[in-house]
DNA sequence: CATTGTGAAGTGATTCACAGCA
DNA sequence: TGCTGTGAATCACTTCACAATG
């Protein structure tokens, strides 16, 4: 198994060695959907084989990822599902759930807020940050939008250490400081820029425009490729 | 499938396609987004130590990316920022505008609908789809929705060739299999299912619960060290 | 005996470090 | 001189292939 030198030597092991690669990690969360799929569906067992397909890759994988979490499975006969999911949901820290701070209440902000499945997933949006005075008290899922400069006490009363940014891109590095100040040290970030944090922050971006981009390159080779093709270019 | 809008025929010496990396793919469109930010700026030229800094990666990947798309800079000096913003975009496939069809007008796909970025890169919302009948012929930001039995017809008249999906888990895959049906060959899903789909069709996925999961790990395991530090574990 | 768990091999991406050029 | 472009070295991730095992 394991036994890189990681830190500067432990006199003593604390709990299974914290190596896991962040591929791995970014799998973790597909592995928990397949799963409670299986579950919702009474399947009680799979295969390595039945589960990757579930979550679109391939088996090899899959067991790698899981043998860095320990070594849930039976040989023969394969996982239990709802131990696993277990398992998973516990190394990804889904035994409590989190609170969410959304700010910027546009229209992404809005979907965001309205959106049902993240309850399920472990997450609870406590609260709803803007910056226009005229929507102060509006009313969105149950939740009020707050002022900016409450942050703070939001923050702090709700123990939120998620922070969403949906606001237009020339608010987005003020908005992060603020959320960086107010004790958040987890960011989702929708705004197309790079976002400046302080080391121990960590930043997750989505970009829709990107993901269209590279979308559009690979879309552009096929068309050519069609073209190569009709002019016998191979 | 139409658009073909190739290089001026091709007996040009190297061809510097074949073969870029799927990551250097991935980061060309946030490139794009640094260099239109400094042109923004009144920016003419910039060393790849202030792009990758604007990119937020580091300089040696900058130029390793860059490098396969050719020579574009200049030694001891740097790169000309509309020159090479062009080159990218050219590469990305940007020249021409993309249409796309987005299925599933809920709140995610009405935020999608309103959002103003796309269209300034490279991105036409051209069609709304929905399966709910109460919503036919509502109007969002200038279009129509439309039947999902009207695809078809709309991928074909507006060339459509990228979808996104934004419909809840269960009609994904049928949605799924109804675009690429109507020939749509590139899908931005964001209903958290794997999709299925045949051989060249490009699937990207956004799940945003995934995302705040990988968040929540990296948070958990940053509570953990505290406690182990105040436990003097280490 | 089917299936896991895992070393070893293979592949791809990143970083280093410096030659080559404006 | 200063910065790009790039082989070589390193690091990270994936896949192979099979021994271990319930």
């Amino acid at each position: 198994m394991t036994s890189r030198s990681r830190k500067p030597v432990g006199s003593r092991e604390v709990r299974p060695d914290r190596g896991i690669p962040e591929a791995t990690i970014a799998r973790l969360p597909i592995y928990l959907r397949a799963l409670t799929g299986l579950a919702d569906r009474g399947v009680t067992s799979a295969s390595s084989e039945e589960l990757a397909g579930a979550a679109g890759v391939n088996s090899a994988k899959l067991r790698k990822d899981l043998s860095y979490l320990g070594t849930y499975g039976t040989r023969g006969v394969g996982y239990e599902v709802s131990y696993l999911r277990y398992q998973i949901a516990r190394e990804i820290g889904l035994t409590q759930d989190w609170n969410v701070v959304i700010v910027g209440i546009g229209n992404l902000g809005l979907a965001l807020a309205k959106y049902s499945g993240f309850a399920s997933r472990g997450f609870c949006v406590a609260a709803l940050i803007d910056t226009d005075p005229s929507r102060y008290g509006e009313k969105v899922a149950g939740l009020e939008i707050t002022p900016l400069d409450q942050l703070d006490r939001v923050v702090a009363e709700c123990s939120i250490s998620i922070g969403v940014i949906a606001t237009p891109a020339n608010n987005a590095q003020n908005v992060c400081d603020r959320l960086v100040a107010a004790g958040v040290s987890s960011i989702l970030n929708f705004a197309p820029i790079v976002l400046n944090v302080p080391e121990g922050v960590d930043v997750r971006k989505v970009d829709l425009s990107i993901e269209l981009q590279i979308l559009a390159y690979h879309e552009q080779r096929k068309a050519n490729s069609v073209v190569d093709l009709e002019a016998g270019a191979l």
